[in-house]
DNA sequence: GAATATAGTTAAGGGCGCTTAACTAAAAAG
DNA sequence: CTTTTTAGTTAAGCGCCCTTAACTATATTC
């Protein structure tokens, strides 16, 4: 029974594969637009979990709040993100991305969603489909680890 | 016919998953171990193209020739990397990761990879198998795309 | 063999993100 | 009501990465 092991080869390939084409690509992406990876980083979070605090944050990004706020300060110079009082706790503040922020993160999503649909033209309905099914057993295995 | 939709969504859906997981984790992995993201992002196209020389990296990471001089010589100073003249052109040099460097890495690649074995443990013998015939073809189809 | 191109290094300077520390303001605890 | 805790801001200082520019050394071209 060397059912196992195939598994987790391919895992790992398609692990390496994936990171190799994302995180390259974004890096370029933030890049070119004058971003830095910890601004992606804040903005992806708040885009992931709309409406942070900015403790939230500091916990995401495992640094300090004054490092947080003044990364959020620039954010909302630049017209990326707004930072709005927390109406039930005046002392705390709700941070969301404006729709400049909003696109420029969907944006780079698309560029990144691009090379897939280059695979998907190499793919058959059927294998498509085994696909679909595969992924979905992944997602939802997924989601039941927390 | 709505078999395309599926597949588009569910690929999204496991490509916002997967980033979330890896990046933050490797992120934290990182900055733990006293390395920046740039550190990093050199390492990684190391450890995948071994035998690399500045220009390649320079190529890469989409910069100057000089920051990635400066970069090779911490990392040099640091013992990750070793530095060695190429002896069919001595202008140039060849880089390749120390023992310590790959160490860094592959050991990076296992925690990242350690959620796949929580996630193996929610699926059943049937589930993997199905998964593992559909990562091999994309990794496949993804092959084919240079 | 002289001129030019290529590969990489080095140094000065700027900007950014992070840390520490002092501070403001609001909420919770006593 | 006073004290303490919590949430976040602000400022100074440091290190890191990046850029520009000048430089060395090896290859290539004419």
């Amino acid at each position: 029974m060397t059912e196992t092991t195939p598994f987790s080869q391919i895992v790992r390939q398609w692990m390496d594969t994936f990171m190799h084409r994302s995180m390259g690509g974004w890096a370029r992406y933030i890049k070119a637009r004058g971003f830095s990876m910890p601004q992606f980083f804040l903005l992806m979070h708040i885009y992931q979990h709309e409406q942070c605090g900015i403790s939230d944050l500091r916990e995401r990004m495992d640094t300090s709040t004054a490092a947080v706020s003044q990364l959020v300060d620039k954010l909302v110079q630049a017209g990326l993100i707004e930072r709005a009082e927390d109406p039930n706790d005046r002392r705390a503040k709700k941070v969301a991305l404006t729709p400049q922020g909003k696109q420029l993160i969907e944006q780079g999503i698309e560029e990144r969603y691009r090379w897939v649909e280059q695979l998907e033209a190499n793919l058959t309905e059927t294998e498509k489909d085994k696909i679909s099914k595969a992924l979905t057993l992944i997602v939802q295995a997924e989601e039941t680890i927390q």
